[in-house]
RNA sequence: GGCCCCAUAGUCUAUCGGUUAGGACGCCACUCUUUCAAGGUGGAGAGACGGGUUCGAUUCCCGUUGGGGCUACCA
């Protein structure tokens, strides 16, 4: 058995994210196509994006578009032209001809309904089915008189004895014993490569130094490694990444919920948060580093850091982050998604809002450390933006409990709030201190009320930065509404 | 079934033979306080099990158990 040592890293990696186009971008695809790329941005490196369309019937346009938008929307980019794989047919026959030219490859006629027969007696017999090599042993003149003859056939590849190893980057030695591996197919009949023929293929033509994927293709590794070595070509590294599991510790899939990235932009997710979270599953860069910006990912990360075992998906989590990452981005970067999402709500547009400016940012600013989700951010922002904003049953029922005291309350502090020259915090909040020592309640007995009458809601920002964005005369015919509302409602 | 991989709290993780096993999410208190969030403080909560190796194992080795992946003329 030849040694297989690992190729020592090159100074300008190449790495390559290879999806089949055939859904929406995944979380576990997204978090794949990260880890190659932060490896390719810290080692200066190349990173190639190759969409895996030989599978025609299942590849849409479509999903190739999905992918795009989904690693665009993370920040991941790529170096070189998109490869189709399907465009490379032509080389990937070339190069199964090389095996076939070689012996490393042999023609095999078994159809596929003998096959399944064969398949079904090994079950019966509680035995594991590996290919018996009988086309192996057909005679050179039998062969050659089948193919003349036009007999659909497959092209396999000679699994040679021995052990196949390699030094995984993030596992260590993982080696399968080659009696292991049945002769796989690597044409069909129909002239198109298999998957690991193809993938080599490619790999190969893209220069492809370390080859970071899933650890659900560990298994084909082997195979891999032997076509290299057939078609005579140095191995790349590679380095197999655990999958990401739902909360029941199975392979994420459909029943676990949202599984696209997609569907978390559209729960107001941000794209560095998702990132953020993604990143750290999986992967630590050491310490107790959690949340960070792209940069510093960059900077810090290495396959060292890379975890072994399968990490479960942990929506609640991803909202921590998210509101630690709304908390830290300033205003003006959030201004365009918050903007959109206002827009599409109907509760302004981009002219109204350019038009305030200063106030908008100060009013994203304001909201923002208390949202987990753009979504969040947005339904507290109504209040300022209609007047005719609904107010919230639980919230009424308890600040409004008892409605002549706090009609006496909202009236005293309509009063006050109007009679004070400027319309300031610190005066406000002066004006209506005196009103509750005046009065004999506790602040909160006025504060909570008029946080109700403002905003309709019984959570938001200080009532008295509330006071301030809404400004004095929206702020004084909500208080008088309220005051009107509960006379009358009494 | 066969082959391969994996194993620190409910979850994400630190530890690279010697630690009161650290941090984060979530949870529970307390604090700040006009609400909520954020923040601060504190708390409950982990090395699957059994053997070795070693003066000493979460850490190294073996086994068991458990979990996962792969097992197509899919990718």
């Amino acid at each position: 058995m030849a040694d297989i040592s690992p190729a020592p890293a090159p100074a300008a990696p190449r790495v390559r994210f290879a999806p089949s186009p055939t859904g929406f971008l995944h979380v576990g695809g997204a978090r794949t196509a990260l880890f190659n790329w932060l490896y390719a941005r810290h080692h200066g490196g190349a990173m190639l994006l190759r969409i895996e369309d030989t599978d025609r019937a299942r590849s849409t346009a479509e999903s190739t578009r999905a992918i795009f938008e989904g690693l665009t929307w993370l920040g991941i980019d790529w170096d070189e032209d998109v490869v189709y794989q399907a465009q490379g047919l032509a080389r990937h026959q070339a190069d199964v001809r090389t095996l076939l030219e070689r012996g490393a490859a042999y023609r095999c006629f078994c159809t596929q309904e003998e096959l399944a027969v064969r398949r079904a007696e090994a079950e019966q017999r509680r035995e594991s089915f590996r290919y018996d090599r009988r086309c192996d042993r057909l005679p050179d003149d039998e062969v050659q008189r089948r193919v003349e003859a036009g007999v659909p056939h497959v092209i396999r590849f000679r699994v040679p004895g021995g052990v196949t190893a390699w030094d995984d980057l993030v596992h260590g030695r993982i080696e399968f014993p080659n009696q292991d591996i049945e002769d796989f197919v690597v044409l069909r009949s129909d002239g198109t490569p298999i998957y690991n023929m193809a993938v080599v293929s490619d790999d190969i033509a893209m220069r492809i130094t370390l080859v970071m994927r899933g650890d659900d293709h560990v298994s084909n590794t082997p195979k891999q490694i032997l076509l290299y070595r057939a078609l005579g070509h140095e191995l790349p590294q590679f380095a197999h990444v655990p999958m990401i599991h739902g909360t029941d510790g199975r392979k994420l899939s459909k029943r676990h919920g949202a599984t696209a990235v997609g569907d978390y932009r559209e729960q107001g997710i941000l794209p560095a948060a998702m990132v953020n979270f993604l990143a750290l599953l999986g992967w630590s860069p050491g310490g107790d580093r959690e949340v960070m910006a792209l940069g510093e990912m960059i900077e810090l990360f290495s396959t060292d850091g890379l975890q072994k075992k399968p990490a479960i998906f942990d929506p609640t989590k991803l909202e921590w982050m998210n509101g630690q990452h709304l908390s830290r981005t300033p205003a003006a970067e959030l201004e365009a998604l918050v903007t959109s999402e206002l827009v599409q709500q109907g509760l302004a547009t981009a002219e109204e809002l350019a038009a305030q400016h200063d106030w908008y940012l100060a009013l994203i600013d304001l909201l923002k450390v208390r949202a987990r989700t753009t979504h969040d951010l947005v339904r507290h922002a109504v209040p300022y933006f209609r007047a005719d904003f609904p107010y919230d049953p639980d919230a009424v029922a308890k600040a409004w409990k008892d409605a002549d005291r706090t009609a006496h309350l909202l009236a005293g502090a309509r009063d006050r709030l109007s009679a004070l020259p400027e319309w300031r915090a610190d005066a406000m909040e002066a004006s209506l201190r005196a009103l509750a020592d005046q009065e004999g309640v506790a602040a909160g007995k006025i504060f909570q009320p008029l946080r109700v009458a403002l905003t309709g809601m019984g959570v938001s920002p200080g009532i008295f930065e509330v006071l301030e964005t809404l400004g004095r005369d929206r702020a004084l015919v909500r208080i008088e509404r309220a005051v009107r509302t509960l006379r009358e409602g009494g």
